[in-house]
DNA sequence: TTGTACGCGTTATCAA
DNA sequence: TTGATAACGCGTACAA
C-alpha cells in the first residue's frame, strides 16, 4: 500500500466497510443510504480527515461548484463590494469565486475569461456590455452561461442584471435644469470600450438636448478614474475659462476629486458650482459637502447576480433582463446657480482663501 | 462517435494525425517536438477551438494553476488594490485567483480556506497572523504553501511578507510626542481576532510609555472600519469630555472619518486637534488636510507576494521572511498642540460654524 | 522523436 | 439499499 499524504474516497469506503459507491452516495446524497452505513461513513470521513478532491470530482461530474467573476478594476470601490456580496452568497451555496480585472482592457479581459473558461467555472459574470466579439465567441462554444451586470441589454440577447445608465444620468441633467442651470460641464471616464461611461454621457446629453441645451465637446473630458486626475480636469476646465454652472460627473471617485479642487481653489460648492456624482459610494453622504449622487444598490447586485446564476447553473429559468431601480439623492453639492457675475470663470491661484459670494474674478478670454 | 460540444486533446490527436502524447508534448514541451508536427497539432487547436480542460489536467498533473487568496473584506479599498495586482502577476505566468472574505471571522474564514483547498489551489495567501488553528491544522495537511501578507512573523514559523504594525504605530505616536503633544486617544479597529489593529495600538501604547505617557483603555475605541462608525467614535470622545490633541486612527478610512466629524463640529485640524491615519490610500493625500499618515507599497505587496509564491509553487526558495519597507508621510493634519485654552474639551453643537482659535468652549464635566 | 498504456479520484449508470 | 464498472480528459513513465 502506497504511503498517501492524503486520504481518498477509497480509503473512507474501506475504513467504513462500505464500497466506493455507497461512500460517494453517502456524501452526495446522504438520504439514499441507511443511517447505520451514513454514520459508519462520516465517521471514517472524520477519522481520516477527508477532503474531496475538486479537480477529480469536477472531472467526473462536469461541474466545477465555481463561479466566475471579471470587473474592470477592483480599485472601484463599487466593484469590490458587489464582489464581496457575490461571495459571499455563492460560498453558502458551496460554490467559489474566481476574480479577474482586466484595467478596461477589453484583449485582456479575452485572456482572463479564456482562463476562466479553461478552469471549467460553471458560470461567468461580467461587467457591462462592451466587450470582445472573441469573448463572446469563447463562452458560447463552452456552453457556459453569462451575464452582464451594471447595465442591461434591452435586446436581451444576453442576460442582464442592471439599470439603465443612460436613464439614471439623464435624471441627474434634469435635477440640474430644474435648479436652473443651462451651462454644464462634465468629467467622465474613458469612453472607449465602456457603455456604462458612454451612456451616462449621453443620457446628459440627450436630456439636455431636450431643452435645448448642449453640451459640447470641449467641456467633456474623458480621464481615468482617479481623484487626482479629475482634480486636473476640473483645473483645466477652470484654467481653460470655460463658464459652466454645474459639474456633472460620470462616478463618485471623480466627483470627489472635483470637490477637492474645488475646495482647494476657493470655488464654493454648490454656491459658485453644483457637482454630481454618481454610484452613492459611502463617502458620497459623509462628505462635506454631501453628494448629490444617483444611489445604486451595490449590495443588491452582487446579491442578485449570484441568485440569478445559482439558479440558472441548477437548470432553472430566470428572466433575461432584470432591472434594479436606481434613483437621484439629492444632497448638498447641487443648487440653482450663482447670479451672473458671481459665478466662476477661471482659477483662483489662491488656494486656502475662502472666497465672500462676491469675490470672483473676471475670467480671462 | 458521440456529437461533443468541445474538442479534446483526442481530437486535436486525431486531426493532427498523431498519438495524444505528441499532441500534449506539443503543447507542454514544444521543443520534444519536431517543427512540422508542431506546427500541425497547433493548426489542429486552432482549427478545432482546442480549450484545455482544467480538471483533468489538475487531476493528472497534481497542480491547479490556481492560487487562493484571502482576505478579511473588500472593502477596505486597501486589500482590494493588492488584491489586483496580484492577481496580474500571477494571471501573466498563467495563474488564476481564486479570491475569499471573511469579514473578520476566524471561523468563516476556516471554511472559506477549506473550500480552496478541496478546489485544490497550489498556494494560499492569507492576511495577518490570527487564524483558527483549525486552519493551520488544514493547511500543513494538505501541504499547501501559504503565506501571511500585512504582517510579519518574527518567529519564522511561517512564511510571512509585510512589516511590523507595531513599529509603525510607534513612529506615529514618536511623530506626535515630538509635535510636544501629550494627551491620546485612539480609534482603532476592533482588535479580537486582529492582530494588525492589535499591533497598532500596542505600537502606540509602547512608544508613549516610553516618555512616560499613557494611553488609558477608555480612550481606546474599537469600532467597525467604517467612515460612519469613526465620525460617531469621534463625536462619543468629544461628548464624553476627553481631552486629547492628537487622535490616532488605525487606518485612513477611520481617520477620514474623523476628519469629517472634526469639520462638522467646527473643530480646526491640525491646529485644534492633529489626526493620523495609516496605510496611505489615495485620498489621504488628496484630502484637506492632508493626512499625516503610514506609507505603505500596496502594489509591491501585491507583486511581491505573488512572486514569492510562485516561485514556492516552482519548488524555488525564498526567505521566511521579507520585510517590506514602511514609512511616516508628515503632512497637513499634524502639528504641534494648541495651547491649554484652545483646546477641545467637548462637542460644540453648532455643527457648520468655523470656530476662531480662541472660541472654544469650557468642557462640562 | 513518437506512441502505448496506465493512473489521477470521483461520479454515474446499471444491475443485483 | 448497495455494489461493479465504465467513463471523465489529460500527463507521463516506458517502450518502440
Amino acid at each position: 500500500m502506497t504511503r498517501r499524504p492524503y486520504a481518498r474516497l477509497t480509503d473512507v469506503a474501506r475504513a467504513a466497510g462500505v464500497s466506493l459507491s455507497t461512500a460517494s452516495r453517502a456524501l452526495a446524497e446522504p438520504d439514499l443510504v441507511l443511517p447505520a452505513t451514513r454514520s459508519r461513513i462520516q465517521d471514517a470521513v472524520a477519522r481520516l480527515g477527508y477532503v474531496p478532491h475538486g479537480a477529480a470530482r469536477a472531472l467526473a461530474s462536469r461541474r466545477s461548484r465555481t463561479i466566475g467573476a471579471v470587473v474592470p478594476t477592483l480599485e472601484n470601490p463599487i466593484f469590490a463590494t458587489s464582489i464581496q456580496t457575490l461571495h459571499q452568497r455563492i460560498a453558502s451555496a458551496g460554490y467559489t469565486l474566481l476574480v479577474g480585472s482586466h484595467g478596461y482592457d477589453l484583449d485582456a479581459e479575452v485572456q482572463v475569461v479564456s482562463a476562466l473558461v479553461e478552469r471549467g467555472v460553471d458560470g461567468v459574470l461580467l461587467v457591462g456590455l462592451d466587450h470582445s466579439p472573441e469573448l463572446y465567441r469563447l463562452l458560447a462554444k463552452a456552453a457556459i452561461p453569462f451575464e452582464i451586470t451594471w447595465a442591461t441589454d434591452p435586446s436581451r440577447i444576453h442576460y442582464s442584471l442592471g439599470f439603465s445608465n443612460r436613464l439614471a444620468a439623464a435624471s441627474v441633467a434634469q435635477h440640474l435644469m430644474e435648479l436652473r442651470h443651462r451651462e454644464f460641464a462634465m468629467i467622465s471616464g474613458e469612453t472607449t470600450s465602456n457603455d456604462r461611461a458612454r451612456e451616462r454621457v449621453a443620457g446628459v446629453r440627450e436630456a439636455l438636448a431636450a431643452h435645448g441645451l448642449e453640451l459640447p465637446a470641449h467641456r467633456v473630458l474623458e480621464i481615468p478614474f482617479s481623484i487626482a486626475a479629475a482634480r486636473a480636469a476640473l483645473g483645466r476646465l477652470l484654467d481653460a475659462g470655460e463658464r459652466f454652472t454645474a459639474l456633472v460627473c460620470g462616478n463618485d471617485v471623480l466627483a470627489l476629486g472635483a470637490l477637492l479642487e474645488a475646495a482647494a481653489r476657493g470655488i464654493a460648492v454648490p454656491h459658485q458650482l453644483s457637482v454630481t456624482g454618481f454610484d452613492d459610494i459611502e463617502l458620497a453622504s459623509e462628505f462635506s459637502p454631501a453628494l448629490t449622487t444617483i444611489h445604486l444598490p451595490v449590495a443588491d447586485i452582487g446579491h442578485i447576480a449570484a441568485e440569478r446564476m445559482l439558479t440558472r447553473i441548477g437548470g432553472g429559468e430566470v428572466p433575461r433582463l432584470h432591472e434594479i431601480p436606481v434613483h437621484l439623492v439629492v444632497r448638498a453639492s447641487t443648487a440653482p446657480p450663482p447670479r451672473i457675475n458671481e459665478r466662476v470663470r477661471n482659477s483662483t491661484k489662491s488656494g486656502g482663501r475662502l472666497p465672500s459670494r462676491a469675490a470672483v474674478r473676471t475670467g480671462r478670454r
